[in-house]
DNA sequence: GCCGTTTTCGGCCCGACTGTTTTCAGTCG
């Protein structure tokens, strides 16, 4: 997480500059040095310690000193020089979605905005629509974007409660007289955003210690819950992992010291945290777990706008015991996200051909993540498309279409042939966007028609498909592919969060496309491209 | 600030979309 820390820094110091006026070069390079710091799979620590930071492209002398001094000191004193400059609250302003730099400038020049209340306050007595550049839809937008950070406000995407779980767990199990120290509430049922911090506390006896002081840690409301009955620890993790429609649910029984017990004693199996979102169905599915999954499809090479090579990911691939991998750039509409014309298609497959005599072990599938257009169709001619092992489509631009028009495009995307899996259904990103306007029974129907999978993306950031509707695409018969949408060799890994998705949505080793075998796999593709 | 050289100074990234405009600036992916 230093490296998140360092890297919030540089984008920070660059926006920052940015009101200032300085050289948009070196705001580039900030930036630059921020996105390429993101890449780094090594700690930074690391990084400085070998000295491998002075070799890694796009990181200069200047960048270099000030990853150092943070490395060193926690800090990084011309930063918090340049920060104390403003109002406290001048950073925030860069989460309203529609404001950049240039426009934040002039309100905080015009209008000294410098936090989000402020700005509210200022859209609600329309003093942003006589400055130049601004208009009434701005402040519309404006106040409809401050609206939902206030609903977001205080929660955490998972890998990030996750790591500060991880610091104050270490802290409490370091107190006197703490037998033992469990993670309970949202966290351990890995819902997708975190709003609290709940332990339990396992005690030696009555005595409770002086608890640290958790501001330092996190953000989050933190809530310590003492145990002083070993017998009935069980219970108490239990209870405080929730949630209440699932506590509420259980049969009665005897105190139990662990959870294990507390199944047993109530003749059921081991249930997991994921899956205790409402009460037990009748029948307790055998949920999906990480050891299920076989190879991942969706991901990113520098071939378009990952990271990492596709040796580089192959390798990723191989130290996660994977047995076959779809790499799947982005297609050539996606400019900004350099998306791949025919000519570099056949380079990579080239590539491909050399690099599976490298690896004999992982079979590598070549498909592609296609854009949907604008009018449903994918991105390349019919005779492109086919040569693809597999395709994922995905919608990628104008997310503001009417919901029957948005259902309209992707639903003749899953009529077309070649589409595989569809990407990210939604397009939301979790505390940044909401999904756009969408029927989504309609597109389950769909598919379920078709016979098309449906992706869900774990990238922490999307967890889309939302598993709420995994119970009804599973109803269905819809295959649902797990895959990390992965754009460095690091990001193979967030596969797993998908997974914990799965299970909260009930899906099986059955309901999951990629836990198929090799073979299975194979005859499963080339099946579904002559539906 | 970073890079790379025709090595110590000059160049550094694209296109669609939106909402402002009346020809374009700013944001975003």
């Amino acid at each position: 997480m230093v490296n998140e820390s360092i890297t919030a820094i540089f984008l920070n110091f660059a926006f920052l500059l940015e009101l200032k006026g300085e050289n948009p070069f070196k705001i580039r390079a900030f930036q630059n040095t921020a996105r390429v710091l993101e890449e780094q799979t090594a700690p930074v620590e690391e990084l400085v310690t070998s000295g491998a930071i002075r070799s890694i492209p796009g990181i200069g002398k200047g960048s270099q000193g000030i990853i150092e001094e943070f490395v060193k000191t926690g800090a990084v004193k011309e930063f918090d020089v340049l920060v104390a400059e403003f109002p406290e609250g001048m950073l925030d302003l860069q989460k309203v979605r529609g404001l950049g730099p240039k426009k934040i400038k002039a309100l905080y020049e015009a209008l000294s905005i410098g936090s989000l209340a402020e700005l509210e306050y200022a859209c609600g007595e329309n003093r942003l629509l006589d400055l130049k550049g601004f208009g009434k839809k701005t402040q519309d937008n404006i106040l409809k974007s401050i609206s939902e950070l206030k609903l977001n406000r205080g929660k955490l995407l998972l890998p990030q409660a996750v790591y500060e779980a991880s610091v104050i767990t270490d802290k409490l199990s370091k107190l006197p007289g703490v037998r033992g120290v469990y993670v309970v509430g949202e966290l351990r049922r890995s819902c997708e955003l975190i709003a609290s911090l709940d332990f339990l506390l396992d005690m030696e006896s009555e005595k409770n210690p002086p608890l640290p002081h958790f501001a330092e840690y996190t953000e989050l409301p933190v809530q310590v819950t003492f145990s002083h009955e070993a017998e009935c620890l069980g219970d108490e993790i239990v209870r405080l992992t929730g949630t209440d429609a699932f506590v509420a649910a259980l049969p009665e029984a005897k105190k139990s010291a662990n959870e294990k017990d507390f199944f047993e004693a109530r003749k059921l199996p081991f249930v997991f945290p994921e899956f205790r979102e409402a009460a037990l169905p009748a029948k307790i599915p055998e949920l999906v777990e990480e050891k299920d999954i076989r190879g991942v499809f969706h991901f990113h090479t520098t071939a378009s706008d990952g990271a990492n090579s596709l040796e580089e990911m192959l390798r990723a691939a191989k130290r996660l015991g994977f047995e076959y991998v779809g790499v799947s750039d982005h297609s050539q509409t996606a400019i900004y996200a350099n998306g791949l014309k025919d000519a570099n298609l056949r380079v990579q497959r080239a590539e491909i051909r050399t690099l599976q005599e490298k690896f004999p072990e992982i079979k590598i599938f070549h498909g592609i993540e296609s854009d949907i257009l604008a009018d449903g169709s994918l991105d390349y001619p019919e005779e492109i498309l086919a040569k693809f092992d597999f395709v994922i489509a995905s919608v990628h631009s104008q997310f503001k279409m009417p919901r029957e028009q948005m259902t309209a495009r992707i639903c003749r995307a899953l009529e077309n042939p070649h589409t595989t899996w569809l990407g990210h259904a939604t397009g939301r990103l979790l505390l940044g966007r909401s999904g756009y306007e969408l029927d989504m029974e309609q597109v389950l129907k769909t598919a379920e028609k078709c016979g098309k999978a449906i992706e869900l993306n774990a990238n922490p950031h999307r967890l889309d498909l939302d598993w709420r509707w995994l119970p009804d695409a599973k109803r269905r018969g819809i295959s649902i592919g797990i895959f990390p949408d992965a754009h460095s060799a690091r990001g193979m890994e967030d596969f797993r969060y998908g997974v914990k998705m799965a299970q909260k949505g009930g899906l099986t080793k059955q309901d999951v496309s990629n836990t198929k075998s090799l073979k299975e796999m194979s005859d499963w593709l080339q099946r579904s491209k002559s539906v």
